[in-house]
DNA sequence: CTCTATGCAAAATATTTGCAAGGGA
DNA sequence: TCCCTTGCAAATATTTTGCATAGAG
């Protein structure tokens, strides 16, 4: 299981086109980070990104790692999946999808879902902003 | 919106024989945790309860909480509700639901799910030991 | 040139662990 | 009695923040 390169290439463009548009500069540090997190398909944690992107930027710090994803979050460039004691992971597969998490070894992996899991855009009379829907198998 | 006396009384009676059949001391303690959170409908965080059982019991410790919310989760009495960039939030009602988290104060609330929601028993050839479904709003 | 990002270190949060003492079964 | 639990403190883990400097637009 692989992104397509097709489908890396469209999520940079749109990582770049939602940078000029909030005018974000576009950073060597925030341009390795997500493009290893739209590379990755193994819902990669903050501490794993820092790792993968110190092989090119040695003095890059977890800090700033933090604070960009928080940015494309924010942006919606990316997903945080919070994990019951264990770091966030992210993911940058923005369709609306669900997660399996293993919890024998910690691997989070990618559902498609069932048509009636389209959710309604309104929840309680508000503006759904993200929905999570997690198995633990 | 509150537990009601008959659900209430269920879950400490379930609380209670799960407890025997797992071996599991029945402590002032322990009682007055899953009594707090069984009769609560705000998720609370083990903080909160924390505060809460600390009324009666002035020299309980948190760690004392967060070791017995843990087993509840484990002996399957609750379950943990993860926040992202937030504490964990505990909900002792079993049935299959969902969540809203309200982004903008923090609450959670409760939702009940259409019948297409009841998810399938397996999911990549696994038994599901718990799902979480939750909107933020 | 201006403004934000970065890197570092320290702080803030959240949760877990080790251990001596106490208390349920 | 035996073993698990509790409470305390310290350790861990995770994430955020403050600030001086660097670098993108």
């Amino acid at each position: 299981m692989t992104v397509t390169p097709q489908e890396l290439k469209a999520r940079m463009e749109n990582f770049k086109q939602v940078c000029r548009q909030n005018k974000l500069p576009q950073t060597p540090q925030k341009l390795a980070i997500f493009q290893h997190l739209a590379a990755s398909c193994t819902h990669p944690s903050a501490q794993e990104i820092y790792d993968r992107v110190k092989e090119k930027f040695t003095n890059i710090s977890l800090a700033t790692v933090y604070k960009n994803l928080k940015k494309f979050t924010v942006l919606g460039l990316c997903i945080e999946i919070p994990i019951p004691g264990g770091a966030n992971r992210y993911d940058a597969k923005l369709e609306i999808h669900g997660h399996a998490v293993d919890t024998a070894n910690g691997l989070v992996h990618d559902l498609e879902l069932p048509k009636e899991y389209n959710y309604s855009a309104q929840v309680m009379g508000r503006q759904v902003k993200q929905i999570h829907l997690t198995y633990y198998i």
